[in-house]
This record gives C-alpha cells, structure tokens and sequence, in this order.
DNA sequence: GCAGCATTTGCACACGCTTGCAAAAAGCGG
DNA sequence: CCGCTTTTTGCAAGCGTGTGCAAATGCTGC
C-alpha cells in the first residue's frame, strides 16, 4: 500500500519556515497571525495540498460540524425534498450532513443516533421514527442537539417542529363542504404516525362539527399503491364518498388514478380530493391535486437556526403553517 | 455552557478496575481481551453510557469510515432512489454517507470533494458534476477511492459505473419502428451530461440505421416542465412526429401530460412515448411508461463492494445493463 | 537609543483513541 | 513444583489539531 498519508500541519510549517502553531493559527478564524507569515503558511498549504484535518479538529475543540439527518424512505418526493433544503441550510452554516437511512428495522432510529453519538454529531434532526428514550437522554446530556420533524412527540429538550395538521384538515373540511359534499372520507396510512393521525382526528372532528360524519379508511404503507387500495376500499362502499381527503399526496396520486381509470370517475366533478405535503407531482397536470404544502424551506431554517445558535433558545417547540395550495382536484374556488 | 463532555475510555477504565488499553481493545474487533475483563468493561461501559469517539478512532486508524456522497438535485426520483440505494449499502459494510449538496453554484463538486478530504472520507461517491481534475489527483493521491456514477469520464482512477445507453437506445428505436411509427423525436434537456447525450446520438444513430431521421429538441433542466416545453416544440411543427424517446423519465412525464391534456393526443395510439429510468411515478397509471430501468441497487453494490475491498481491484470500469420495462405508452408489445 | 506597549510566535500540553512492546499472568506437560 | 509456551495486560508513544502562557518581536513617542 502506497498510502501516502495525508500532508500534515508539521509538513506545511516546515516548507513555510514556521512554527507548527502559526499554521494552525492561519486556519483558525479570529487567531493572532501577522499577514506576512500566514501568506507564507497558504502558499506552503497550497504547494502540498494542505488540507485541515476536520476530525483531529473535532476532536480538539468538541464540536465536529457534523449533523446528523436521520430518515427513512428516502427516496420519496417529500422526504427528498426536506433532505435537499436540509443539506442546503447546512451547508450554508458552514455544518455537514450525515445521512443515516433507517429503513431496516425498526429501533433503528436509535442504532442511528448511537452512530451520531459515536462520530460526536453536534446534533441530529429526525425525520422519521422515534428514538428511545434513554438515547435521547444521552444525546442531550452530552450537548448533542436533537430536532424532531413532525413527530408531534411531548418530551422535553428536542426542538420540535410541527404543522397545524388540525387546521389545515377543519379548512380542507369546510373546502369540500363549500363544493357542495355531503359524502366525506379519509384516505389514511397504517403508519398511525403523529402528524398523519393529527390530520384524521382534525378531519373527523372539524366533519362532526359542520354536521357530517367521515368514512376512514387505512392501509399499508404511506405510498402510491396504498392510496389505490384504499380507493379499491372506498369506492366499492354501498355509500361512494364524494370527496376524500387523503393524508398525504403520494395516498392522493394512487386514489385518484384508481378513481378515475379504473372506477371511471371524475375528479372534481363526480369526486373531489385533496392531499398534504405539496410534492410535486401534485402540480403536474395529469394531477392538480389541491392539498397543503410542506413549507420545506422554513422548516429547514429553522431547524438549523435553532441547531446553531450560541445559546440554547428557550422556545423548544415550532408550529409552522401549512399553505393551502388550491388546483383543480375540488369543484370551485 | 455545562457541556458535561463524553465519557471516555478513561473513566470506562477506572470504574471497570482495568487499563485503558483494556478498555480500547473491548471495542476493537479482533483484539486480545480475556472474557473476564472484557465484561467488566461491558458493563461500566454501558453504566457511563460510553461511546467510542470516531474522530479519534479514524485519527488514528487512519480511517474514518466515512463516505461522501456528492449529489445535486436530491429531490429528484432517480437522485434520491439512488441515494437510497447507496446509503443502504454503505450501512451494511460498515460505513457511513455523508452527504453534501451541490444545487448551488457550479465548481461546488470541487468544493464538495474539499470537504470530504477535510474530513479525511475514506471514498467519494459522485453522482453529478465533474470534479477537476487537480482535485481527483488530490484525492487519490492520499488513497480516497472516487466513484463516478453515470459521469462516462476517461480519466484513470475512479471507478466508473455506466449503463449500456447507446444499446438501450437502439432497442427503443426498434421497438417503434416495429410498433409503426414513422417520425422518430428526441427530447433532451440542455444538461448536455454524457449519458443524456449517448442516449440521444445512439438514438439517432439507431434511427439512421432504420433508414430515418430524428427530430431533436433540447430545453432547460432535466425535468418535469422542459418535458412540458419540448413537447410544445415538437408537437406543434409541421410534421409531427408519432413517437417520442425522452432522455428521462421525468422529461417523459411531462411531455405525456402535455401531449394529452393540450394537444389531445392519446397514447399510445396517436403518439408512442418512452423514458429513461424507470422512476416511480413512470409506473403509475396515469403514465404507464415503457421505459429504462436503471440497475440502482445493483449500482450500489457495485460502488460500495469497491470501495470496500481491501486490494484496490484492477477492472476500474462497470458497464451494467438497463432493462426495459414495458407498460402502455408504446403500442404493440 | 530606550522605556512602554501591543502584537506575534513558539513551546508544550491536551483531546481520545490505537497499538507495538515487554512484563505479568495463565496454562500445561512432566 | 518447574520450565516452557501462550495469552492477557499495562505502559507509553504516537495520530493531527487547538490554545494558554510566556518569551520574543515590532512599533510608538520621547
């Protein structure tokens, strides 16, 4: 093996005719080193592709930059795109992601964290699952910060960040009433996660409410295929609903292709459907699904807002809006 | 700040009554403990809530474990499906992705790799973009191992991992042919990457062997809505063309909804359509894509059994084999 | 040139871990 | 019980960095 190894500090304050601190200094924001001899330190740097080595770094000041995105089913339109404004956010506080995929078994979430804790993660945000709690007490009791995404769980010292799932199902509710629906349902995973469950619950109520009941309906996972299924379900009812609201747009996508090519309905004019999370595929045309949109971006800047501040702010829980994207999926507007 | 610090091997080892050697060498697989002693450094361990400090491992080692993933365009179906994919594989050989975004500008590969020498990855995964070449050397030159995804670079080095486009585009030039259209088009985004581009002139090529020609129109990124502009080119010339290869399936997606929802074109029987990747949404009903599928897992393994390897293995070139899946957008079959 | 001050520099230790080496302990056959 | 071999253990030297401290240097005004 050739390994060369790395250049290190001491090669670099060598060619520079320095000492190996004044080095370190020119690599270090805010250290006392005079112009002169920190061009000296670059020049040799870049001569011999100098690099700072960030976990000798980490290791010395105990903060290693790294954060630690913890997900599952990756390769769905909403997760990937949180990941994509996650990694942005990021980057741009000068942090870098660890991607842990839980997709496995479950108490991965919490083989996941060991794993940030091993590599002294500064933080890590969840995005699916739930860790134990003692990994959580661990985690926090060394100083690791921990954001949980929609996971609407109630203990104390994570930041947790939640949409106004409830709301957004009471208006969606009045919505279909308004198109002149009498016949609601809810298209809903097995998943039985926070988020999605906030949604049925707020559906049901704000239906109850208006004078109407719901009929639910749950399958399998939170994807396309589930949707169809469930609109199988559904449809074939003695009473057809004539507007579904599915918990999120992935269920919306499979339910309206089954409704329309295989029970040859018409969606808005025979059924009308909403969904949640503004993928987008939602806007394509063969969809126009209205339904609430993931603020993404707000949600990612938060979070590493919160992951990067000097002082651990007080405010530990964010309740963000979910904007009502309207298209052509419901009759009126 | 009360920043309690980690427990280290330290403390594991004064409360276990043993070395800190003893401790260290617990955690290290294949080490000499006897079973008495690595008990007690089990069970302290675990009382402390103890972790073995990566940094410092990899610091030592020589070897981080880490891996670097270099993707731009995340939530995309293919990018993330893949990202899946290489995350999974990662996990099972023990090693861990870390992931970095470069949406932003261009030059951010380079930056990227940076970033993954800083933190002294053991491999670099490049899913998009080029790096230069200074930055390749650099890397090599210090045993990080490169991985190019679909890149058709020719520099030595790498691993380079590519699909059989050209043939494949061959094969859908016959299978239209044989499906009896006469007007052959391409669409293509302006990304100009080398497998969109290979995709395009096997096609043409393929078609001139047939004794036609091809229409080519290229627009803006590689998505839904340059799929949505390409087909207003096409479709409103003069001869219009009766079958379409999209270099992706998202391209595909959005020609299929502009040809049906605006020309009122159906397919297959007016105009037959294909793609290239086989995403999710190409096999919703809505679409029934006949298309490419990219081999992401088999990718996966393929990159990370590479990386893995103990002697750097000589063949550093996988061609792998894209197979078509038919559905309904081609007629006949 | 010199006292007085601000700035820069080098030394040396610390961070938490692995590992070669030699000493200690354990096993074993007689 | 002894000499031998094998296993286990502790010591200490690193890995590449940051940083407090004291010495050295540069600068200013007389």
């Amino acid at each position: 093996m050739s390994q060369k190894l790395f250049v290190s500090a001491q090669e670099v304050a060598e060619k520079a005719g320095v000492s190996r601190s004044a080095v370190s200094r020119t690599f270090t924001s805010g250290a006392s080193v005079s112009p002169k001899t920190r061009q000296k330190v670059l020049d040799a740097a870049e001569a011999l592709g100098y690099h700072v080595n960030h976990l000798a770094r980490g290791l010395m000041r105990n903060e290693s930059g790294i954060v630690c995105l913890i997900v599952s089913e990756i390769g769905t339109p909403y997760r990937s795109a949180l990941l994509r404004a996650l990694t942005q956010q990021l980057q741009n506080s000068g942090k870098i992601a660890m991607l842990i995929n839980t997709d496995r078994s479950d108490g991965s979430v919490d083989l996941a964290l060991t794993q940030a804790i091993r590599y002294r993660a500064d933080a890590s945000i969840i995005l699916s699952g739930l860790p134990d709690k003692s990994i959580t007490d661990l985690c926090l009791k060394n100083g690791q910060r921990l954001v949980l995404i929609n996971r609407d769980d109630d203990r104390e010292g994570p930041l947790k960040i939640n949409l106004d799932d409830v709301e957004a199902a009471a208006r969606i509710a009045t919505a279909f009433v308004r198109a002149g629906c009498r016949k609601l349902a809810f298209a809903n995973s097995q998943a039985g996660t926070p988020s999605l469950m906030a949604r049925e619950h707020g559906f049901v109520a704000a239906a109850k409410a208006l004078g109407m009941d719901v009929m639910v309906e749950r399958f399998g996972h939170t994807g396309y295929e589930s949707g169809r299924v469930v609109a199988q379900q559904l449809l074939t009812r003695k009473e057809r609903p004539d507007a579904v609201f599915c918990a999120t747009d992935l269920l919306a996508c499979g339910f309206m292709d089954a409704a329309r090519h295989q029970f040859s309905l018409s969606v808005p004019d025979q059924i009308c459907v909403a969904g949640f999370d503004d993928i987008e595929q939602a806007s394509w045309t063969s969809y126009g699904l209205t339904t609430f949109a993931q603020p993404v971006d707000m949600i990612a800047r938060e979070a590493v807002s919160w992951l990067v501040a000097e002082t651990e702010p007080e405010n530990h829980t964010v309740r963000l809006h979910a904007d009502l994207v309207w298209r052509t999926s419901i009759r009126g507007g």
